[in-house]
DNA sequence: TTATTTCATTAAACTAGTTTATTTTTTTCA
DNA sequence: TGAAAAAAATAAACTAGTTTAATGAAATAA
């Protein structure tokens, strides 16, 4: 029997109580979970109706394919974290893989709607990606490619060691050629 | 007596039908409504507790100055549409100021929550601010200014005729000289 | 274990965008 | 209206980051 106990934890952190058993046969009806082997896709540019993902565990990424076909990351997602589509019901222009082999729960959109209602604290996770998101808008917009990856270490040194470093990158909107050259350069420094 | 109407109607739309008298009442009471001359600050970096904005008439911008002084406008708001920190309460990095004449109403946060729990749809305007958000951002991180430029013509061309060239600029990540370089090769093309 | 593929490094030529400074045009306001 | 201030244009030297290509190092699989 599959065992649902993360994210009925992460329900009663959100819920700032215990949960009922009603309440958690409901909560475990509206997720399905599933296990992927790393670099599988779970959602791909031009498909409408995405779901919200929630990590148990493994790491996932987000990101565009632009004109060029150069890869852009978006987001990351770890454990205890979500990522998805928020434009859903909408065509996404989005591809979410696996980095890692990972343990993902996943839930539609209607249903994570409808969970919405009762548990009104879920949405707080929307603005508190919009936060990060906004953060993360601003460094690219006024710092250099240096600057944004001495950030990243600082605030994710985990993400540093558990991601290939074109991966990285292309999350700080650089070439991997041109990281490289940055990482070069600090190692001379010291 | 000051007319709440265009706040009320917004109220309206996302309540999906006519409000009470008593409704009425209580939205009013929870926004204040100003009238501000050009160029004067709504907000300032360094200050907590800061409330949200909603445009009657009038632009405003949003902003942060980074260690060299320099400015990036993060987002604009013209007539019925939001802008504010929703990292409030906590200490904002964000200017905003007035770019024209404008009539603004404020809400605080407390405010704020309290009428969303009523009006729950006014939650979803979160949702698209991110999302408009991250097209931006993908936008930043894989065009080129030229394209972020034209691409802004298209989706807002009222912007380019009530913006500065170096609002429009720092919008775009880039200098006043450069926007000015790409404006006059734009021209000789034609 | 070796062969193969994937990833990271280095180098060199290039380009998108910056900086600083000067001039011209437009706006503000007394 | 005219003077002063603010904004836009132009030019030239510069720099952060790209592109392409070749080489070396790790990871993967057979």
């Amino acid at each position: 029997m599959t065992d649902y106990s993360v994210i009925l934890s992460y329900f009663e952190h959100i819920n700032n109580a215990l949960l009922t058993e009603e309440e958690e046969a409901e909560i475990i009806s509206r997720f399905r979970k599933n296990n992927y082997k790393k670099k599988t896709f779970l959602m791909q540019a031009g498909e409408t109706d995405t779901p919200h993902y929630y990590v148990e565990k493994g790491l996932l990424r987000m990101y565009i394919i632009d004109q060029n076909g150069k890869e852009f990351n978006i987001l990351f997602a770890r454990e205890r974290q979500w990522i998805g589509d928020l434009g859903t019901p909408a065509e996404t222009p989005y591809f979410i893989d696996t980095v890692e082999d990972s343990t993902i729960y996943s839930i539609t959109e209607d249903n994570f709607q409808t969970l919405n209602r009762r548990y009104s604290r879920l949405a707080g996770n929307i603005r508190k990606s919009y936060i990060f998101l906004q953060k993360r808008f601003v460094s690219i917009l006024s710092k250099t490619a240096e600057e944004n990856y001495e950030e990243l270490v600082r605030d994710s040194p985990e993400l540093i060691h558990r991601l290939p470093q074109y991966h990285i990158s292309s999350y700080l909107g650089v070439t991997p050629v041109f990281l490289s050259k940055i990482l070069t350069k600090k190692i001379k420094k010291d």
